[in-house]
RNA sequence: GGGGGUAUAGCUCAGUUGGCUAGGAGCAUCGGCUUUGUAAGCCGAGGGUCUGGGGUUCGAAUCCCCAUACCUCCA
């Protein structure tokens, strides 16, 4: 094999089942790029408006600065940047006068005026500016060389831009942050100031867009984690590596035991595998010649180096290494929570999003090439059952195909990319595809969620292996008595157990569906004279398999109520003396819906429902 | 890995231009009292090497340097 950055290739997409993607501006780019989206509706006013913001604040900053270097300044989603080579570092408070100078040059009405130039003449425009003579020199022959200047200030720049800056409402901007980027983002290139803003039509969309990120802000995962007592982690113990705690791991469990329970449902077995593997298996594997540097370093014992798992599917392949495979015995649906260990860039770690030890809801699918059309179509209408069940309906799916270098014959892979492709259509999905875009070992379907925000995460994912087979020797004996290679597929429909958890917690603020919550009933005597009926009503609701706490402690019922209703529990049960009397609770719910008098039995059988059904 | 920011009690945070021994606050914890109806009952107690290490200074939580972690951005 020979490919020229089959490194590259190999961290980028290595079962993408697992690569884990944070959510943030620039992945949103990565995406857009990787996957050439349709663009959003693109509001040509709003756009106008930041690009143009981006301007003024250059001016603003050159006006600080006038021996400033300044390099780009486009509009993004939701605003805009500029980068700068600054002779001094920004603080925050910078922010505050360049905000200021900023509504400065907005009142004055200049007018933005585009001028065409020679090329010359444009790098004698921008004698001192290095950026600019690099942007210049990079312009294609064909293409015209525009200035856009507003007062002052002129800026290479294509346009377009509003007429005046009296277009631009001086309270419809904020300078968001602060921030370091590479020049060109190349890792090896200098270093610039990026100045963030947000820009709206008028100071009410931008009050909107505020408040839409403080809404985030109160749903970031780590601080529910920290303020549920779900979740911890540990720099003297070791970065990026998750402690769960009793009632993280209860919601973990429910997650689990209902992903076991359906994958025995759906035909999968499970399989346990170590978590330390000598190096025979990752060479064998390809993992040390390409993945090694996401790898933790070896252990040696015995004279024999032993590296943590990355990935399972080695060990998945040893299991089907183990003995001979009638063309009958397949497919193999082998499914195994398996945790694995990478090291992730220390920048990089963000909550459970992106960890260094994490748990992928792995499955291999082995199977005959006349299987794989079947094989395929059910993985994926299981991939969107699990989704749905968890309360995403917003699925968005993308197909990968043969990039330019790539193992496997060309059929193999036509075939594959024409299995994934109907069963996309076939389950009704919107889909774009990204032509050549699949791994080096095969093509493979992401599906995306969108959050209760609006916001997209990357979970499941399939993906073909022509690769691994050919390594590990895989075979099969087909009817003819011949021996022939298997397909496998690799699948993770969560992704990893932790992200996964994080996108759930955000994406229901905290307040879990009761199926999932780590306590689902919450009993709560109005006095002490009643604590026995609570006790009663505890082991009641235990011995019928529910997750229940008592509140037996000296508190107000106020305060017993606010506790219960901070933590996010679904269901209070208020007892009293009517309650007691009558073997019946009164029913507070999450939402503050109350239901008096209701027979403990029914409620009982209501809840069980409501589990059962996963309703929320 | 790089730029910038941050690090004070279990949590959220005060702590002025360096000035007595952090007389820190609220929540949480512990103890006592109290408690019959839908989002905080009262009183008291314990809890800190101010992230770690070095430096400046008569004196450092406060200023400087290094390290670590976290946040954020870039990769």
């Amino acid at each position: 094999m020979c490919f020229s950055s089959l490194h590259a290739i190999f961290a980028r997409v290595f079962p993408a089942a697992e690569r884990q993607h944070v959510r943030t501006a620039s992945t949103k780019a990565f995406f857009i790029r990787r996957y050439k989206m349709s663009k959003p509706v693109l509001d040509e006013k709003l756009h106008k408006i930041r690009h143009s913001m981006a301007h003024v604040m250059a001016e603003a900053v050159l006006q600080m600065f006038p021996d400033a270097q300044i390099a780009i300044g486009p509009s993004i989603e939701n605003g805009f940047y500029y980068d700068f080579d600054l002779p001094r570092t920004l603080v925050p408070d910078d922010l505050d006068e360049i905000t200021e100078r900023m509504k400065a040059i907005i009142v004055e009405d200049k007018p933005f005026e585009k001028n065409v130039v020679g090329r010359n003449e444009a790098k004698k425009r921008f004698e001192k500016q290095v950026y600019k003579q690099e942007l210049i020199d990079a312009i294609p022959e064909d293409e015209e060389v525009s200035l856009y200047s507003q007062g002052g200030f002129t800026d290479l720049c294509r346009g377009p831009h509003v007429d005046s800056t009296r277009e631009l409402n001086a309270d419809a901007f904020k300078l968001l942050s602060i921030a370091g980027a590479y020049w060109r983002g190349k890792e090896t290139n200098p270093m610039l100031t990026r100045i963030y803003g947000t820009a709206w039509k008028n100071p009410k969309e931008l009050r909107l867009y505020l408040k839409q990120l403080e809404d985030i802000e109160k749903r970031d995962h780590r601080k529910l984690g920290k303020e549920l007592d779900l979740f911890s982690l540990h720099e003297e113990a070791g970065p990026g590596l998750v402690y769960w705690h009793p009632k993280g791991s209860r919601i973990r469990l429910a997650i689990e035991d209902f992903w076991r329970d359906q994958h025995y449902k759906n035909g999968y077995e499970m399989v346990y595998t170590p978590h330390v593997g000598k190096s025979w298996l990752w060479e064998t594997s390809g993992h040390l010649d390409f993945y090694k540097e996401s790898m933790y370093p070896p252990m040696e014992m015995d004279k024999a180096d032993y590296y943590a798992k990355p990935m399972n599917c080695p060990f998945h392949i040893m299991i089907y290494n183990n003995s001979k495979h009638s063309y009958r015995d397949l497919p193999c649906r082998w499914a195994e929570l398996g945790t694995v260990y990478r090291y992730e860039k220390a920048g990089a770690l963000h909550g459970l999003l992106r960890v260094r030890g994490f748990t992928q809801d792995d499955a291999h699918l082995i199977c005959t090439p006349a299987q794989m059309n079947d094989e395929i179509l059910e993985v994926l209408r299981f991939s969107l059952f699990m989704l749905r069940s968890f309360g995403f309906q917003d699925i968005q799916a993308y197909l990968s195909t043969q990039p330019p270098k790539s193992v496997g014959n060309k059929e193999d892979w036509d075939s594959a990319i024409e299995a994934l492709r109907k069963a996309i259509e076939a389950e009704g999905l919107e889909y774009e595809i990204d032509e050549g875009g699949g791994a080096f070992y095969g093509p493979k379907i992401d599906l995306k969620i969108k959050d209760a925000l609006g916001r997209q995460w990357q979970l499941s994912t399939v993906q073909f292996d022509f690769n691994l087979p050919e390594r590990f020797d895989m075979v099969f004996v087909d009817r003819d008595g011949a021996e022939k290679r298997p397909f496998v597929i690799h699948r993770a429909l969560l992704g990893s157990i932790e992200r996964f958890f994080g996108v759930l917690l955000e994406h229901y603020a905290g307040a879990f569906p009761a199926w999932l919550a780590a306590e689902q009933v919450r009993i709560i005597p109005v006095a002490e004279s009643f604590f026995d009926y609570g006790e009663q009503m505890v082991r009641l609701f235990k011995a019928e398999g529910f997750r229940v706490a008592g509140d037996f402690s000296s508190d107000r019922l106020n305060a017993k109520i606010r506790n219960a209703q901070n933590e996010k529990i679904p269901y209070m049960l208020i007892l009293g003396e009517k309650e007691a009397d009558s073997r019946s609770v009164a029913i507070r719910h999450r939402s503050g819906k109350q239901e008096n008098g209701v027979p403990v039995e029914d409620f009982i059988i209501r809840l069980k429902e409501t589990i059962e059904n996963r309703e929320a």
